[in-house]
DNA sequence: TTAGGGTTAG
C-alpha cells in the first residue's frame, strides 16, 4: 500500500480516515486500521522533514476519534485519546464535541455537563458545534425537557449552562477507577460539589439547533409542538433561526409517519411559495410516504415532477420506489425500476439489490433472488452484509424449504457473518412453515448456547458465536413449534429465556394450544408397562408445562416449585 | 475532522 521511503502528507491520508470514519459497516473499523497503520510507520520514520509532514495532527486524532465514538468504542478512544501526547497533539473543542458523541454511544448521559465543563476548564474557545451536539446528544436520549433547558438558556443568553445541566442530571454521576470516563475527565465527578463554571461568552441558538429539537419532538410523536415551533421560527428576528429546507423536510417527515399525506403536500406547497427550494430528499420522504399509504401512481408522480424541477432521483428515490412495487405485490414493476435506474447510470446499492431480492422472495421467485444475490456478489461497488445473507435465507424459509435456508446460514458463517436474531427468526418460520419441529431442537440448541443459557456458562467458547440477544418474535416461533410438537421439555426451556429476557411469554395461546392439542394425551390405559415407562418423562415434563400454564396438573397442592423440577429435569444435561 | 433531514431486515 505505502511504498517505503515514503510516507503520505498527514492531509491526504486524515481525510481519508475522515471519509471513513463516518460512512456505515466496518469503514469506521478501516479508519482506525489506517490511522494505526500510518502511525506505526511515522514512528519508525527517521527523516525529521518527513515525519514533520506526515504525523497526525489534532485534526487526524479527530478523525479517527469520532470512528472511534461511532462505534461506540470507548476503550479504542482512550487510547487514541492518550496518545496524542507522544505527537504533542493538544485536544481541541472538536475532540470534546466528538467526546460528547461517544458519551451520547455509551449511554452516559450524566456526563455530558462534564464534558463541557472540562472545555471550559481548560480553557478551549467553544463553538456552536459544542452546543449542537449537546442538544442532540439530549434530544438522542430522548430527554426532551433538558434539551429545551439548554436552547432556552441560550436564547436568554445565560452562561450558567454548567449549572443548568448538573441540575438536570437526575441521579448522581458516579465513576468507578475502572471506567474510562473517569480517565477521559479526571477529576470531573469529584470537583462537582464546586461551583458549576461559568461559560466565556454566549451563542444564539440557530435554524440547525432548532431542528433538532423538532426531531425529538417528531420521535416523541409531538407533531402539534413542531407546527408550534416551525411558526415560532418564522417569526424570530434574526434570519440564522428561521426555518430552511432541512426544518421544513423534518416537519414533512413527521406528517409522513403519520400517514398525513396532504399536510406533508402542504407544506411542499408551502416552500414553493417562500421560496424554500424542495431537494432530493424532500421528494424522497413524500415518495416513501406515498408507497406507505400504497398510492404508488402518486409516488410515480412525483418522480417524474423532480424530473421537471431539474432535481434528478437518486438510488434512495428508486430503492422507495422499488419497495412499494412489492408493497402492492409489483414484482415486476419492482424489477422494471431496477433496471430504468440502472439504466440511467445510478449504481445499485446494497439496499437497491436487497430490495429487488425482496421482490422475488415475496413472489417465490427463489431463482430470480438468487440470480440478484450473486449479481450483488460479483459487484465490486457493493459490499454483501448481513441483510443481504438475511434476506437469502429468507427467500428459502418464506417457502418452507428449510435445507436450503441452512445451507445459506452455512455459506454466511463461512464468509464470516454471524446469523443474528433475524436470521434466525426467518429460519424458524420456515421451521414452523415446513412442520419439521425437529429442526426447531437443533436451532434452539445454536440460539440457548449463545443467550448464555443451558450450560450454566457465561458463554461457550466451543461454538465460536458472539452472544445473542434473542427476541420475542424468534422465541415466541419456536416455543410454538415445541408446544405444537409436545416437546415441553424444551418450551419450558423456552419461555424461560423469553423470561429472562423480560418477554412475557403469551400463557393465553399456549394454553389453548395445549388444550387443543394435548389435553387427551396420556389417557390411555392400554399401553404395555414398558411403553407407560418410556412415557413417563415426557409425562413429567407436559406436567411440568401445565403447572406453568396454571393449568391442573399432578403437582397441584404439593411443595414443588418450578424452577427446582427445571434444575432437576433438565440441569445435567 | 464533529453537530439537523431520507432508503433496506423476520
Amino acid at each position: 500500500m505505502l511504498k517505503s521511503g515514503y510516507l503520505p502528507h498527514v492531509k491526504a491520508w486524515s481525510s481519508v480516515v475522515s471519509k471513513l470514519a463516518s460512512l456505515g459497516d466496518d469503514s469506521p473499523m478501516e479508519a482506525i486500521k489506517i490511522f494505526s497503520a500510518v502511525t506505526k510507520r511515522v514512528r519508525r520514520f527517521s527523516d525529521p522533514a518527513v515525519v514533520k509532514l506526515s504525523k497526525p495532527d489534532t485534526a487526524a486524532y479527530n478523525a479517527v476519534l469520532n470512528a472511534c465514538a461511532n462505534i461506540g468504542d470507548k476503550n479504542r478512544f482512550l487510547e487514541l485519546f492518550d496518545e496524542m501526547n507522544e505527537f504533542d497533539c493538544e485536544p481541541d473543542v472538536l475532540t470534546y464535541n466528538v467526546m460528547i458523541k461517544l458519551c451520547a454511544r455509551a449511554d452516559r448521559k450524566d456526563l455530558l455537563v462534564f464534558v463541557l465543563e472540562r472545555i471550559v476548564e481548560k480553557g478551549i474557545p467553544l463553538c456552536m458545534s459544542t452546543f449542537q451536539s449537546l442538544v442532540a446528544a439530549y434530544v438522542g436520549f430522548g430527554d426532551l425537557v433538558t434539551a429545551e433547558k439548554v436552547v432556552q438558556a441560550m436564547r436568554e443568553g445565560r452562561r450558567d449552562l454548567c449549572k443548568i445541566l448538573r441540575e438536570a442530571n437526575e441521579e448522581k454521576p458516579c465513576l468507578s477507577d475502572t471506567d474510562v470516563f473517569e480517565k477521559l475527565l479526571p477529576n470531573s465527578v469529584s470537583s462537582r460539589d464546586n461551583e458549576p463554571l461559568e461559560l466565556s461568552r454566549v451563542f444564539e441558538p440557530n435554524s440547525r439547533m432548532y431542528t433538532t429539537l423538532m426531531k425529538g419532538y417528531m420521535n416523541a410523536g409531538r407533531v402539534t409542538d413542531m407546527v408550534r415551533m416551525l411558526e415560532a421560527m418564522r417569526h424570530l428576528g434574526d434570519s440564522e433561526s428561521h426555518p430552511d429546507h432541512v426544518t421544513y423536510t423534518t416537519v414533512i417527515t413527521a406528517f409522513v409517519k403519520q400517514g398525513s399525506m396532504d399536510r406533508a403536500r402542504e407544506v411542499l406547497a408551502e416552500m414553493a411559495r417562500i421560496g424554500v427550494p424542495a431537494n432530493r430528499v424532500t421528494y424522497n420522504v413524500l415518495i416513501k410516504g406515498y408507497c406507505q399509504q400504497l398510492q404508488i401512481d402518486k409516488a410515480e408522480e412525483l418522480i417524474k415532477e423532480m424530473f421537471d424541477t431539474g432535481i434528478e432521483p437518486d438510488v434512495v428515490s428508486y430503492n422507495t420506489i422499488i419497495d412499494g412495487c412489492i408493497l402492492v405485490d409489483d414484482s415486476a414493476g419492482a424489477l422494471s425500476y431496477f433496471n430504468e435506474m440502472r439504466a440511467r447510470g445510478i449504481a445499485p446499492t446494497k439496499v437497491s439489490y436487497t430490495t429487488l431480492m425482496k421482490a422475488f422472495a415475496s413472489s417465490g421467485q427463489t431463482k430470480l433472488a438468487n440470480k440478484v444475490f450473486d449479481e450483488m456478489l460479483k459487484d465490486p461497488r457493493v459490499k454483501v452484509d448481513l441483510v443481504a445473507w438475511n434476506m437469502l435465507v429468507d427467500v428459502y424459509s418464506k417457502l418452507g424449504k428449510v435445507e436450503e435456508a441452512k445451507s445459506v446460514i452455512e455459506r454466511m458463517k463461512e464468509n464470516g457473518i454471524y446469523p443474528n436474531v433475524a436470521t434466525y427468526g426467518s429460519l424458524a418460520n420456515g421451521i414452523a412453515l415446513a412442520r419439521k419441529p425437529g429442526e426447531a431442537l437443533l436451532l434452539w440448541n445454536e440460539i440457548r448456547q449463545r443467550c448464555g443459557m443451558g450450560t450454566g456458562e457465561e458463554s461457550n467458547p466451543s461454538s465460536g458465536l458472539p452472544p445473542l440477544e434473542p427476541d420475542e418474535g424468534l422465541l415466541d416461533t419456536l416455543a410454538d413449534i415445541c408446544v405444537r410438537a409436545a416437546f415441553f421439555k424444551k418450551a419450558l426451556e423456552i419461555v424461560a429465556c423469553m423470561e429472562q429476557h423480560g418477554i412475557p411469554p403469551n400463557k393465553t395461546k399456549f394454553t389453548r394450544i395445549y388444550v387443543e392439542m394435548h389435553s387427551r394425551m396420556f389417557t390411555s390405559k392400554h399401553a404395555s408397562q414398558a411403553r407407560q415407562d418410556r412415557r413417563k418423562e415426557r409425562k413429567r415434563a407436559a406436567e411440568a408445562f401445565k403447572f406453568w400454564l396454571g393449568l391442573p396438573n399432578s403437582y397441584y397442592g404439593s411443595e414443588w416449585r418450578l424452577d427446582s423440577v427445571i434444575d432437576e429435569e433438565y440441569g445435567s444435561e
